[in-house]
RNA sequence: GCUGCCAUCGUCUAGCGGUUCAGGACACCGCCCUCUCAAGGCGGAGAUCACGGGUUCAAAUCCCGUUGGCAGCGCCA
């Protein structure tokens, strides 16, 4: 196998969703693993649904993916340019290869309208025979022909099937697919406003930007009959073709805007890792020998292979992605969890959520609770109350812990004691502070954690938390008393 | 309706004729660790390999059929 060109193509009609980035992490880390090039081109001949706004956001979606294009938008090529079909169109790029068939008598004008055609279609299917387009136009006489010009009918091409035989697909993925040609009908490649049709356009600039491999989703698979026989009569070579299974919803359906979630961009929002959401999406449809689960980027690279590419579609399982999310965050240093978490305040604007916080702190607190992040977005919630000068005490744990029957004596005790000695504590080492609170249990005669639970909630007001001595240190001695006199003023008052 | 694709634990999957009364992961349950919550460790439950026929000494694995799911059938991509 020589060298490698495959491509993304996306049409700009909305958000770049979780099915679009599937296809788009294959055809990249096909390329990454061939050493091949990666081509992003937009698709925009749809004049009614295609947006700039769009193209920005999948740009940007892109972009935060690290999905990065050797070519395409931003990154032109002379050779290839420009990466969006309006702008080939308007270099007539299209027009020419049309131009070409009809010459070569392979496709021809159309006058029919679109009721005309729905009409055939329909009578067709009500007969339960396939919907087609009964080629009435490839009939027409030269005269006839501009008979219907000189009455000023507009005209969009069509490309002229044969109806015998069989098209056979060799597909890396499916392997050996055969279509019967007599189910195909003649197909618009140009339409009356002179923009090309999916199916054409996709087929020249996969010729002209030399794509070798068209791994796209199987949804796609029974147009390519069609593109096969435009490569044929214009002589082109036929790229390889790879049809990859399509990502369900939990309802077993295609995966789509009406499952929520959809959006690549709100998985950033809600503070998923790229690198989790890639790597999951990698386990869609792929896997390796042992099963393995948790990959970095550069491992998907190596390993990525198209013969271990399955066959069967998937339902996308959020719960895992979730659990991959935290997994990832796990593996992080501290410091970086930090920045992720900055970057993440940015892209969202949600600075706010931190004003006043102590840098340093946070990055101490980010140490202790870092196991627990599952989502960016959970962070603030978990560390909060490090920075509040008033602890925001639970209901639950002050009735639980501080104040039941069972417990408010010795919690009593605890916290007096505390506000006495601690600031005596000269080391307020996580682990001195552990000798000191197991010492006062022993002293007390009562159990060490009627010491630790009191403790916890007066100086973070819940029963839920990082190590408790850990949280102590990292708070420091000043705060950490201050606390414990709030809570003794705010619960023990006489 | 027609055509195509698909079919292993709830989900993602390993398996490419015998070493598998089917292995891993998520989720679930239990135990351990432990000051709480997590994380981690250990264990458990969970799949008549959709069904029915073949082929073969031997089939989850090959072939045929059935059923079910999905997709496509546009001057959408």
């Amino acid at each position: 196998m020589g060298y490698i060109r495959v491509r993304f193509a996306p049409s700009p009609t909305g958000d770049l969703h979780i099915g679009g980035v599937r296809t788009a992490l294959f055809n990249w880390l096909f390329a990454k693993n061939k050493g091949g090039k990666f081509i992003l081109r937009i698709e925009d001949t749809d004049e009614a649904r295609s947006t700039e706004e769009s193209v920005k956001i999948i740009l940007d979606a892109m972009k935060w993916l690290e999905l990065n294009w050797d070519e395409g938008p931003g990154s032109e090529n002379p050779k290839y340019s420009p990466y969006c079909q309006i702008e080939r169109k308007k270099q007539g790029v299209y027009q020419k290869y049309a131009d070409k068939l009809v010459a070569k008598g392979l496709a021809y004008p159309c006058y029919c309208v679109p009721e005309e055609v729905d009409d055939m279609r329909k009578k067709a299917r009500a007969n339960k025979l396939p919907p087609k387009y009964d080629g009435r136009c490839s009939r027409l006489t030269t005269e006839q022909r501009k008979q219907k010009e000189s009455e000023g009918k507009k005209a969009v091409v069509r490309f002229k099937m044969p109806s015998l035989g069989t098209t056979v697909l060799n597909d890396l993925i499916k392997g050996r697919v055969e279509f019967d040609n007599s189910l195909l009908d003649d197909f618009v490649i140009m339409k009356t406003s002179g923009i090309p049709t999916y199916n054409f356009a996709c087929v020249v600039d996969d010729y002209l930007m030399e794509i070798t491999h068209v791994l796209r989703g199987d949804d796609h698979i029974s147009n390519t009959p069609r593109q096969i026989h435009i490569y044929n009569a214009l002589d082109w070579k036929v790229p390889e073709f790879a049809h990859m299974s399509m990502i369900l919803g939990p309802d077993g359906v295609r995966l789509s805007k009406r499952h929520g979630h959809t959006s690549v961009l709100e998985y950033r929002k809600e503070g998923y890792l790229q690198e989790a959401l890639i790597n999951y999406l990698a386990l869609l449809g792929w896997s390796t020998e042992d099963s393995r689960q948790v990959f970095k980027i550069e491992e998907l690279k190596q390993e990525f292979s198209i013969e271990r590419c399955g066959i069967s579609p998937s339902i996308f399982d959020p719960v895992k992605l979730l659990w991959l999310n935290g997994e990832k965050i796990r593996s992080k240093s501290p410091q970086q969890v930090y920045e992720l978490f900055i970057d993440w305040l940015k892209c969202t604007d949600n600075e706010k959520l931190t004003e006043g916080w102590d840098v340093e702190l946070l990055k101490k607190a980010l140490v202790l609770e870092r196991d627990k992040i599952k989502l960016l977005k959970d962070i603030p919630s978990l560390v909060d109350f490090f920075f509040t000068k008033e602890v925001d005490y639970r209901e639950e744990a002050v009735r639980k812990i501080l104040l039941s029957e069972k417990s408010k004596d010795s919690a009593k005790l605890v916290l007096i004691e505390s506000a006495v000695r601690l600031p005596n504590q000269h080391d307020f080492s996580a682990e001195s502070l552990e000798h000191y609170a197991r010492n006062l249990a022993v002293e007390k005669n009562i159990k060490a954690g009627q010491v630790f639970h009191p403790i916890r909630v007066a100086i973070s007001g819940r029963t839920q938390g990082p190590g408790l001595f850990q949280m102590m240190e990292v708070m420091g001695k000043e705060e950490v008393v201050r606390r414990i006199n709030a809570a003794i003023n705010k619960f023990f008052q006489q």
